[in-house]
DNA sequence: CCATAACTGGGGTGGCCCTCCGGTTACCGC
DNA sequence: GCGGTAACCGGAGGGCCACCCCAGTTATGG
């Protein structure tokens, strides 16, 4: 049995279903890079060459799809901030990965919004594995930032994530999307103000 | 170019002309106010009572109707930047300003995704006129703040608006959204890492 | 009052998302 | 090897939408 450890299988899938799976997130990944995450499906479908029922069947919403898409990505995100724990600097390796995950989601145009419509209550078990797998890791490397008071401690991960994906969000259509992502990150993780650093002169 | 709506022009307007097209922008308002900027433009011209052709006559892309929607709103903001330019604490002045611009981007859903493709470099005469009146009310705040010492330096007015704009765009659809964006921007604004002084907020 | 040019909106086109349903095909037991 | 069965496939169609064309209508200047 051919073994494709993406999708686990409790029933094993028939054979052909499981190629044009395979197909379709091919497919899928070409089009999207292309098109942007907000791609028809219909040419996805096209792309792949199977019926727009066929995708439908796979990937019922338009967010299963993405999930699918880029779950690759996101676990390649959580192993590294997994590998990045044990970094002697918690505060820079937590800016090290939010700057890597603002980099991905610029670059995969929609894992941004992707990963913020993955918090939508709606769908407890459908499209939000991507979040959580984010949430959990990142959450890890704030834990640790903040125990060496590295971070602002009312700073959460989902706030961080957000504004991570809302950079992105704004960006990702730019030509300089990734300098620009950059730039915008590090602004908002020195903060715009300037805050008298000798005596606060209230 | 046959029409400037809003610019006092002689007679370049028939008075039915001028009346469908009050009535338009009365109809995008409230649907825009109800459905968000990605409304479907039929519908705002069912409930203007007018032809889905008279809409798209008056208003070739989807982009000039929400300028004409959110231009009262950009000039009370233009207003209030202007007010505040006498504010004896440039600094303050510029956060009050950001965060009035944050809060209307997150009430009237669309504006900032508005101000942003207003940006965009496709379009110089058609859709920027709301973007660019932002940019030069900003843009003064800014340089006071900076002459002020107040915000760091090399922030320039677009990558703030645009941070606002990204914040309000990665909110305004959730259910506490003005709450999330405004300690969204608190944080982007006195940054996420602790450097040597922490004084968050006074 | 009338000629004319501007304005209007019903209807058409093409694209999209999504769902049935009859035909096809892989799989399992014999 | 060989059906029987259930899973799977994809074309066809419905509903919705943005956008355009053209004949009819109406405000306006002379």
């Amino acid at each position: 049995m051919p073994k494709d450890a993406t999708a686990p299988a409790p029933r094993p899938m028939r054979a052909d279903a499981r190629r044009n799976y395979n197909r379709i997130v091919a497919a899928a990944e070409t089009v999207i890079a292309e098109h942007g995450a907000e791609a028809s499906l219909e040419e996805i479908a096209r792309h792949a060459g199977v019926g727009s029922a066929t995708l439908h069947r796979h990937f019922p919403t338009r967010q299963a799809l993405l999930e699918a898409v880029f779950k690759s990505r996101v676990e390649a995100l959580c192993a590294k901030a997994h590998d990045l724990l044990s970094d002697t600097d918690p505060g820079t390796a937590l800016v090290t990965w939010l700057r890597a995950v603002g980099a991905h989601a610029v670059a995969n145009r929609g894992l941004g919004a992707s990963l913020m419509r993955g918090a939508r209550h709606g769908d407890p078990t459908l499209g939000n594995t991507c979040h959580t797998m984010i949430v959990s890791a990142g959450d890890e490397l704030l834990a640790c930032a903040r125990q060496a008071k590295a971070v602002r401690p009312e700073a959460t991960i989902s706030q961080l994530l957000k504004l991570v994906s809302a950079i992105a969000l704004a960006t990702e259509e730019e030509p300089d999307g990734p300098t620009q992502a950059d730039q915008l990150l590090n602004l908002a993780l020195d903060g715009v103000r300037l805050h008298r650093t000798s005596r606060p002169h209230e």
